[in-house]
DNA sequence: TAACAAACCTGACTTAAGTCAAGGAAATTA
DNA sequence: TAATTTCCTTGACTTAAGTCAGGTTTGTTA
C-alpha cells in the first residue's frame, strides 16, 4: 500500500535544462537555478506508485515531467473523487505550500512517471527571495482557479453526455488532432478514472459514450476515440 | 438591465483604517496605503445592481466591506450556476489581474452592499513593487483553490441533503453559535440562490430541507435554520 | 501461452433529482 | 393597506443516473 518510498530511483537532474523548460523557472538567474537543484530531484515512478496519500506529512510539491498522475480524494463511504489528471508540465500539491496542511489529497501514477520533487523549505526560502517566482505562481493558481470555477459550473449545470463532450474536445485539442478531417485522441487513462473526473461512474460513461455514438458524433474503438461532426460536440459541450 | 454604473455612489475612503483591517495591505506602510487609495474607490451599490457583467471589459477587483455578493455563471440555456457567495472581507473577481480577461462571470448585490474597488493597472503596479502583497495574494488563492477543490469533491460525489448538510455547518460556524445548546443561522440568501450554489433547484433545497426536519436534525421557520442535532449533522456533511 | 485480474460493457431494475403545475407566504411598491 | 411581485412549498409525474448482476474483452504475469 505505502509503496511511494520503494520502487522509484532518484536521478540526477539533467542540467539546468529541464528546469529552464518550466515556465515557474525559465526567468531565473544560473545562481538561482543552482539553488533550485539543490532542493529538487526528479524521480522516476512506476505505473500504479503512489506519490503521498491524502494525510501524508507535506513535505514539497511536484512538477510532472512525463507521465500522467492522478489526483483524487477518497471520501468516507470509500469512492474516489477525482480531482485534477495532471499532465507533462503541470504541478500540483503546491496549495499546502500556503496553507500548512498536510496533502490534501492522493497521487497515484497511471503510467510510469518521471517528476520533480521540489521540497518546501527550500522553494518557500526562493520565493522569499525571488518576488517574481510569486508573480508566475499567482498566474498559475489563477488559471487553476479559474478551470475549477469552469468544472463546478459545468458539475452543477451540465448532463453527463454534455461534460463528456466537452472532455473528448479538451482531449482532441491537447492531440493536437482538433484540425484534422477526423480528429482523434487515445486515452490516456482508464475510463473509471475518467468517470469518477466527471461526476459519474463507468457503467453511465460507457452508455454516454455509447450514445455519442450512435447519434454519429464521435466513433469509440477500445481507447481511441475519432471525432465525425466536431460541430456537433463543440455545440454538446457549450 | 446594465445599471451598475447608475444608482451608486463613491465615498471617500474613511481613511487607510479601511484598509489596514484587510488581510492583503495590512503589513503595507502609510506610504503604500496612500498610494492604494489613489487607486481604489469605495461603492455602495443597492439590491439587485450588478457590478459587473460577464464579458465585460475588465478593470479591477473587488473586496467586499459590507453586505453580500452573487457570484454566477449564466449558461447558453439561461440557467445560473452560483460559483461563490461573497461575504465581507473576501476578494472577488481577481482572477482576471493574471489572465488578461473580460470578467468571466456576473456580479449581484443580494442586499444593500459596500465594496472597495481597486483599479487593474494601479494594483499590478503595486505588487510589483511589494512583493509581500503577492505572497498574501497566493496565501488567498490557495485557500480559495482548496475551498474549490473540496466543492468539486462534493458535487461529484455528495447527494443534495449532504451538501445542504454542509453548507448548514459552514454558516452556522460563521454565524458563531456553533457552540450553543441550539445553533442556529438566520440564511442572508434566498433560498433560490442557495440551490443554484449546491447544485440543484428550490423545489429539490424544499424537500431536502423538510428531509432534514423530518428526520429531527433541523428546525426550519423561514429563513431561520435551528440545529436540533448537530452530531447528526455533522455525519450527513461528511 | 495459459491463467488471472483488471477494465469494460450490457441489461433489468431502483432511486434521486428534475419538470410541470398550482397555491400560499413574504416582501416590495403603490 | 392593498396590490403586485418575488419567493417558497407541495404534489404528481418523468427522466437521468445509480445499483446490481452477468458476461466479455483486454492486459499482465507466471
Amino acid at each position: 500500500m505505502n509503496n511511494h518510498l520503494k520502487d522509484n530511483s532518484t536521478e540526477s537532474i539533467d542540467s539546468k535544462e529541464t528546469l529552464r523548460r518550466l515556465p515557474l523557472f525559465s526567468e531565473l538567474s544560473i545562481e538561482d537555478l543552482r539553488k533550485v537543484t539543490s532542493f529538487s530531484r526528479v524521480k522516476k515512478f512506476q505505473k500504479n506508485d503512489f506519490l503521498f496519500h491524502q494525510g501524508d506529512f507535506y513535505t514539497g510539491f511536484y512538477i510532472l515531467l512525463k507521465g500522467t498522475i492522478k489526483v483524487y480524494k477518497v471520501s468516507s463511504d470509500g469512492k474516489e473523487a477525482v480531482v485534477h489528471i495532471i499532465k507533462p508540465l503541470n504541478s500540483f500539491a503546491d496549495i499546502p505550500l500556503f496553507e500548512g496542511t498536510d496533502y490534501p489529497v492522493t497521487a497515484k501514477c497511471l503510467e510510469e512517471s518521471l517528476v520533480l520533487c521540489i521540497s518546501k523549505e527550500g522553494f518557500l526560502e526562493l520565493i522569499y527571495e525571488n518576488p517574481e517566482i510569486s508573480l508566475r505562481m499567482l498566474a498559475g493558481f489563477a488559471k487553476r482557479l479559474k478551470a475549477m470555477v469552469n468544472q463546478v459550473e459545468d458539475l452543477t449545470s451540465k448532463e453527463i453526455p454534455n461534460r463528456l463532450a466537452k472532455y473528448i474536445l479538451k482531449e482532441i485539442k491537447t492531440a493536437g488532432t482538433e484540425k484534422l478531417a477526423e480528429p482523434f485522441v487515445k486515452l490516456s487513462v482508464p475510463k473509471t478514472t475518467i468517470a469518477a473526473y466527471l461526476g459519474t461512474i463507468t457503467e453511465t460513461l460507457s452508455r454516454s459514450l455509447k450514445k455519442l455514438q450512435d447519434e454519429g458524433v464521435i466513433r469509440v474503438n477500445g481507447k481511441s476515440i475519432f471525432v465525425n461532426d466536431i460541430k456537433r460536440l463543440k455545440d454538446l459541450a457549450k
